[in-house]
DNA sequence: AGTATATTATACCGATCAGTATATTATGAT
DNA sequence: ATCATAATATACTGATCGGTATAATATACT
């Protein structure tokens, strides 16, 4: 009965979300986006909204992938502390590796929007506040096998390691010395033990 | 000889530095930068530049207040624990006193420009450099006194607290609990031994 | 085949962007 | 008082911004 859409909405979501988490949500054009999405204008904004509602959703997309990422990182190995030390050190790899750097979508966003835009702070808060539900699970985890110390406040580390991982996705885009922070990532494991 | 500038050039400085703070570098138009610095457009470019010349003044102030800031806090207090303590509490307790939250110019600048500016990848780097080699002296003190306990890795630390700092100033822009910080800092604290 | 409907492509909208040309005004030396 | 100089205010530049009106095109049902 009507004509059917041409192009992948999932394709071209991950062509939004990648620019939007390369450039962040000002500095990315709808010029920029149609370009990148390989789309016409009103194919943007009969299909997703405007564009602060297209960057939403290319955050949504962004924060799901990522926590299902780290999750099966953590889920990796059967030690806990290993699988700390993986995901932590695997970090610094990725980040060292290649040349380009665009850091953590959420983390951005958290700087750039959530300080100005309710939505944004409500959606970057819930996405980490479960990143430490995972990684709470997990020191739990090694808890009840008897690798981790009995008395170990769980919570407590959960939390300063999302810190961590914060700061060190941060810092890494002023490209430090690599041993900056390898440092910090071996005083990081230090605490769970 | 000549007509003398009406305005004064410290005080526009420092507008321009509040509003940048604030909304960032993108965000942030000539029109604001006018309307904030009560001063017109041509004076803004005969004795500042262009817009980014105008953001690096402004950067480069706010770091040097910001870094004797902190030198400040942490030389106000004898022992080198306690001078810890009352910095990182002190830094949630203003976060989440007033309703504004602007957190730190400097890690605003290093998520915006950092990644896609040289400069400003420097520029960021030297400055948590700095602040890494404040913590470190701070740590040294405490060592040479005998209050921290012989052996503890100076650098190491220091830079942990770094990659902390930072990673608390992100996080509270997503306004978590209270009590989630307040475990980090805990933690944190810690690791001062 | 004809028609209703939704997607497409093009071209446009007013608004705003960073930056500047122009002309006026104020200053200090002669 | 005149003049050279620089700071000011106004108004403008072309370019680009986010968003949309319009018209052409393709589909699925009758």
């Amino acid at each position: 009965m009507v004509r059917q859409r041409e192009f992948d909405v999932d394709k071209a979501l991950d062509a939004a979300m990648q620019l939007f988490w390369e450039k962040g949500y000002e500095a990315t054009s709808l010029s920029d986006l149609t370009s990148a999405m390989g789309i016409q204008r009103p194919s943007i904004y009969s299909t997703f909204g405007d564009k602060k509602e297209l960057f939403e959703a290319a955050l949504r997309r962004y924060t799901s992938a990522h926590a299902a990422g780290i999750r099966a990182k953590l889920q990796h190995h059967p030690s806990v502390k290993e699988a700390f030390r993986v995901f932590f050190e695997g970090l610094v790899e990725e980040e060292y590796a290649g040349t380009g750097n665009r850091g953590c979508f959420c983390i951005n966003t958290m700087v750039e929007l959530a300080p100005h835009d309710a939505k944004f702070e409500i959606l970057t808060r819930e996405h980490e506040m479960y990143l430490a539900a995972m990684f709470q699970e997990t020191i739990e985890k090694g808890l009840r096998s008897g690798e981790l110390q009995a008395g170990l406040d769980a919570k407590a580390l959960a939390q300063t390691l999302v810190v961590s991982l914060i700061g060190l996705t941060v810092i890494m885009k002023a490209r430090p010395e690599r041993a900056f922070v390898e440092h910090s990532v071996e005083t990081m494991l230090s605490l769970i033990k």
